[in-house]
DNA sequence: CATGAATGAGTCTTCATTCAT
DNA sequence: AATGAATGAAGACTCATTCAT
């Protein structure tokens, strides 16, 4: 299942800033074209290697693009359960989940790119189960979560858990897109006022009062 | 600005259902591979044209993805009024939104996949203008009904108005992706009970319940 | 088991004249070279055509060899029949035999060194199957003639009738990689006087003459 | 002319087991790719040396090739030799001659099909002249045989005994190759009846019979 | 206008050879 | 001497684009 190839044992020798340089060229490269187009002459350049020394990292295209998303997934982990230990309530993680959803943006924005490029069709075969993994890991935090929340009476029992999670997860994937790629960038200025420029943590505090309290006139 | 090559005349004067063909399999194309990896010999095969008849129609492969681009964004446009003049306060209107996102992108699968990709920077120098053009529009459209929906008192005046037209429009995008690509499909699949498959109109209901009373227990 | 890729329809299409030449072409490379070692593009310059072009007419380099296999095989094949259907007894139509393998060695001397090539181990998964087709089809032939030759009894019935038949393919084979290669061909040389060059008749005498009665003195 | 580069001093004085471990595994890797096919990475991993080590031993794939082919010569040499020092008359030594072929063919399979190969065009021009040398010793072994026997008065003087010399080498080659190389292994199966596996001996005695009396019934 | 064969620059991948350790 | 990482030229294959028919 997940015995595709990846990098290759030489790869694991060098040095670690090569490592990263290998890496970062190709999560730059991959997020810029996509897959397919991404163009592995381009990145060893980048990388200041020769192609031959990719292809001695890597055994194909495929296995380093593979690598690059086992490391990003690596990443988002530990963000989660930074986001589970954080103390407090259910309020207050989320208030941080929605925090480090914006600095791993800032921190990888290629590396968000890609993954938003894995939704296409044509790359499901290649990593779908990969990320599937991790987005299996979220579900399982929201869930955790909010049953505790439930459970010590800070959320009302009447909302649709599911949907909630679902909705939470939806929020905070939109707010990493829309601090990462461009395009999402864009999108978020039309929304807010350009006068002043929004900061993150009111933006975060409007978010969270909509989430608590709702928007209907009715509630307090 | 906007005066980027399209389609040639030739191409207006075809029959319309050929030219539904090739629009056709150029959105499953580009969907399915990305703007640089898509192949317009296969498009023109399905579209069952010839290639130099492709190279008639459009004078490159950017200017058959700018029509493509361009027909998606008139077909949102008329989803968009379609939302604006349905009756009803801004609940119903956005409930009305929500179910025109999933009707969209069950009907367009592929156009919302393109979409996806568009953010890629790789193609923003194509593209992003003109969908920008599209979100620009969404965005007024929100402003217009939140305006008017606090103006009559529907919504507390409290509530930060652009970050809740933001937070409307993230959902209804993931609505959307989550009913095009089969990567976000399965994404929300792992949210939901497998037991029972929820039903649109359910997933729609939770979602204004949380949007109008929140989720905190000290809201009725 | 025979349906491996060859050419495709378009190769079938092009005028008669450019598809010698792409074999031919390919012919000498694959003879010269090798299979692995055989240069596609140099194929396609000799061939006086473009890359593209190659492989708009063969999916692949193996493609390509296996057609040239079959073409060769067929040609065989007929160069067979003609020996079959000599009129005469065993040792005439043996006497043909030689003469056909000796002309054919000449027309096609670098198709014969493809076969020479074939015995290598790298190459059997590829066209053994089809080389070992035509073998059998020669097997079959002595095999026939042998029989009638021994019904009217032209040879002797103490005679090994399949080592017989082995023996003089090993023969005609030998003839014909001698007249084929220059390797074969140089080494040929040095059996054979130097002061005047045996004509093929001659040697196909003396052959023959070994053949029947043998080298012992005890026989007549 | 033969002052092409072979191995180095250090080789010499390399272990002779890792010596051999080279040879071998260079012996393999060119009979199943052929020269150009062949890889000296592959090599020095089979034998279990480093890329570096190898190109300490020789100075070129080139030089590698021609030590292997030395190699080989001289093992045929002694082969030769033993055949020439065998008691009795030339039907006798001659039989030696095939069961020698055989037994080499089988120690050294590898071995004959590089020299299978090596009538390649491609090649000629590096080793041509070695094997070429071997080859006019065995042309020579073979004149002075005949000539003791036709002075014997063991073989008929009407024979040509050139034509001869190259008859009998021709089938020895086959003989060998037919041993050597899974394609004239099948070859030979298809022609020899495949409910008893004809013995070596059996086939070499039927082969003899034939060379001696001829196939004509009218000889005895 | 329509066709589809032709083109060739561009891309992935391999491997003989070098050289710092 | 031995190692094996690094190099980059070479070769199989792809595809946007052109153009003769």
């Amino acid at each position: 299942m997940l015995d595709k190839k990846r990098h290759t044992l030489t790869f694991d020798r060098i040095a670690e800033e090569k490592q990263q340089a290998v890496i970062d060229a190709a999560v730059k490269e991959f997020a810029a074209n996509g897959f397919k187009a991404a163009n592995i002459n381009t990145i060893a350049e980048q990388a200041g290697i020769s192609v031959g020394s990719m292809y001695s990292y890597f055994p194909s295209k495929e296995a380093l693009f593979l690598t690059v998303i086992d490391r990003g997934g690596r990443i988002l982990q530990k963000a989660l359960k930074e986001v589970v230990e954080y103390p407090g309530d259910i309020f207050d993680k989320y208030e941080q989940m929605l925090r480090v959803s914006i600095s791993y943006a800032k921190a990888y924005p290629f590396m968000n790119q890609i993954y938003l490029e894995l939704s296409t069709e044509g790359l499901s075969h290649l990593a779908a189960e990969l990320t599937m993994k991790v987005e299996k890991m979220t579900v399982t935090t929201y869930e955790t979560l909010l049953a505790e929340a439930e459970a010590s009476g800070v959320i009302k029992s009447s909302t649709h858990r599911q949907v909630l999670a679902f909705c939470l997860d939806n929020i905070a994937m939109m707010i990493q897109f829309s601090h990462a790629s461009n395009y999402y960038k864009e999108r978020m200025q039309l929304f807010l006022p350009d006068d002043k420029v929004l900061d993150e943590q009111e933006m975060i505090d409007a978010l969270l009062q909509i989430l608590r309290f709702g928007i209907d006139t009715r509630t307090p």
